[in-house]
DNA sequence: ACTGTTGTGGAAACCGTTTTCCATCCTTGG
DNA sequence: CCAAGGATGGAAAACGGTTTCCACAACAGT
């Protein structure tokens, strides 16, 4: 009889089924070479005691621990992020996966803190999340032989597969609903060049949108700005006013929180005086005064798609890497308006 | 000499300093039983490989995996579950462990699904988080023998640590500050009595500092909803009204933005015809305009004491549990105000 | 009846640590 | 000079799975 308070093993499975742990761990498998109904007595017998491998057990021998790296940010407030967080951690749930997450130690470089997971014989596979162009964690990860997907454009040496939203084409989306209401002076507020990858991907859906709509490409009507805070957008459109925008479109939502704030303060009334769009679609965008329209990125596919596709590469190792994108949604709220009529401007 | 590509294992060191592996693993945790020159020896090996023991291959023997299982609620949106979970896997990371996030499968109770995590020898303790009164998860986990720690105040009778922002000063807090300011009718907007441990300590903060007051408890101006959105906030605040509240506190911020919105239908301006008053300070909560007074959860403290609780309790398995209280801090911002003149209103 | 093939299940090695137990060597004291 | 004792480090078992290899039985074909 197994001990009391002991979790069983497969060594109990088998006496109770008259097996032996070979066979248990055949039968629980699938694997060929166990009879029909040796099958079905070991599963029942497993089930009875409640039987569940042991991760650390299993990874020894196979060395695949059935769990996915994630390493957060150090921007905490970022809520675009948590839901795909949440969305992945269900994604491998419904696989038998786990989500680890960690975070690189004070002092810590950041491939330093991969490394130790990846050392420490932690992971099967890694989520990247905040890309940017050249990131030295797909040379580290390649080298390492680890299997990797991305929430981001890959460049097309890389290796591993990606899932994104279509960030070119969400902002070529907002440009043209703005244009069809009347804009012709439509800002942008965005990340520096070469920084992120999403961020240029996005820059460039602007900047081809009001070339092919003929509207000015005005350097005055680009702000970049250095971080994702609100605030980072309010010193963005602070700089852009003076170019007259009648519009902006943002690469985010916080962003965005940001040029209304400002607009506020200059006295403009966000929705007429000017037309406000984000990115992401974050909760708060729908609690805002007026409400933010904004593209909305679709979390629970984007999360799920990226489990799958990690999922594939491991237990398929051969597998073409793929590439996927979503397109984002436009969700018209009151923040965007007719372009107003010049009386009521300066 | 090594294999290529092949993580150094404890043999690889042990072979580079000249010792046994059973040797490498005492001077590696400064077991006593090895001479000082050895351990030197024995360190300066390891350095040079960059070994790192393997999780799994330690968890096996011993049964500690250095893992800290922690449970996604249902409901992605939360922004202060984010920042928290952000804190602690920060804390987790200072300390060498690391968090592993689950969740219920589809159709799977709860319990089952921590009991899978624990079956499979998942993690060394859990933090519990939405806890509701007489939570079932704390007797299933003390039968267990699992060391856990919860977010918001445990029953006297668990056996585990706790750590939690002071609810009931926190909307005492509130409820005075009002009172100075000349508010007389201040209604509630919260859960419903006996769901979840922490609205019940809010809602006592606020019954009791309305009482110290001399304030009218009136049952007319409290209302309970069911859920966590701002559709609820607003749903709760439209049954308050007509028992004429000049202010509304809330037990969260998203509640808050719903009393907001429901503010605005009705025509009242929020900060002057009404005041309104939150909890948590979600990033959000100064986005939004009015910007929202809100008590602020001290989300680093919290998610660090939160995480030294459980170590210490895992670590030293003899010691008391604890239960720490943090002051919230009550940030003033546009959505408070004096009482309205009686002339103002209706 | 004998050989060859196939299907089934057991024995045992292995994964990388920890931990217990034992052998050896060095001190020290009588 | 010898015995006792302490310090040091090695050998080996254990943890709970996976996987390879082999033995054996059943069965078919000649």
């Amino acid at each position: 009889m197994p001990e009391r308070n002991h979790r069983p093993t497969i060594v109990d499975v088998g006496r109770l089924a008259n097996v032996s742990p070979g066979t248990v761990s055949k039968a629980l498998r699938g694997l060929p070479g166990v009879s029909e109904e040796t099958r079905r007595r070991v599963e029942s017998a497993a089930r009875s005691v409640g039987y569940q491998a042991s991760r650390a057990a299993r990874a020894l021998p196979v060395g695949k621990t059935h769990l996915i790296g994630y390493r957060i940010s150090a921007d905490p407030a970022n809520a675009l992020m948590a839901a795909l967080l949440n969305s992945m951690v269900r994604a491998a749930s419904r696989n038998d996966y786990e989500m680890l997450l960690f975070a690189a130690k004070p002092g810590q470089s950041e491939l330093d803190a991969y490394n130790d997971v990846l050392h420490r014989g932690g992971v099967d596979g890694f989520v990247l999340a905040y890309l940017h162009p050249e990131d030295r964690r797909i040379r580290f990860l390649e080298d390492e032989g680890v299997e990797y997907v991305a929430f981001g454009h890959l460049p097309r040496t890389a290796r591993g597969s990606w899932v994104d939203s279509a960030g070119a084409t969400g902002l070529a989306s907002a440009v043209h609903h703005l244009a069809e209401l009347g804009h012709r002076r439509i800002g942008f507020v965005g990340w520096p060049d070469h920084e992120w990858t999403t961020g240029d991907i996005r820059y460039r859906g602007y900047a081809e949108a009001i070339d092919r709509l003929d509207l000015p490409l005005d350097p005055s009507l680009v702000a970049r700005v250095d971080g994702y805070a609100p605030a980072d957008g309010r010193d963005g459109f602070l700089r852009l006013v003076e170019a007259d925008p009648t519009a902006v479109v943002c690469v985010s939502d916080n962003l965005a929180f940001g040029v209304m704030h400002a607009a506020e303060e200059l006295g403009l009334a966000v929705g007429t005086d000017l037309s406000v769009i984000g990115y992401d679609d974050i909760p708060a965008a729908a609690d805002v005064r007026p409400s933010l329209t904004t593209l909305r990125q679709p979390i629970d596919a984007l999360g799920s798609r990226l489990i799958d596709a990690l999922l594939r590469r491991i237990e398929r190792p051969g597998s073409d890497p793929e590439g996927i994108e979503i397109r984002p949604e436009l969700v018209v709220r009151q923040s965007v308006g007719p372009v107003p009529s010049s009386i009521t401007r300066r």
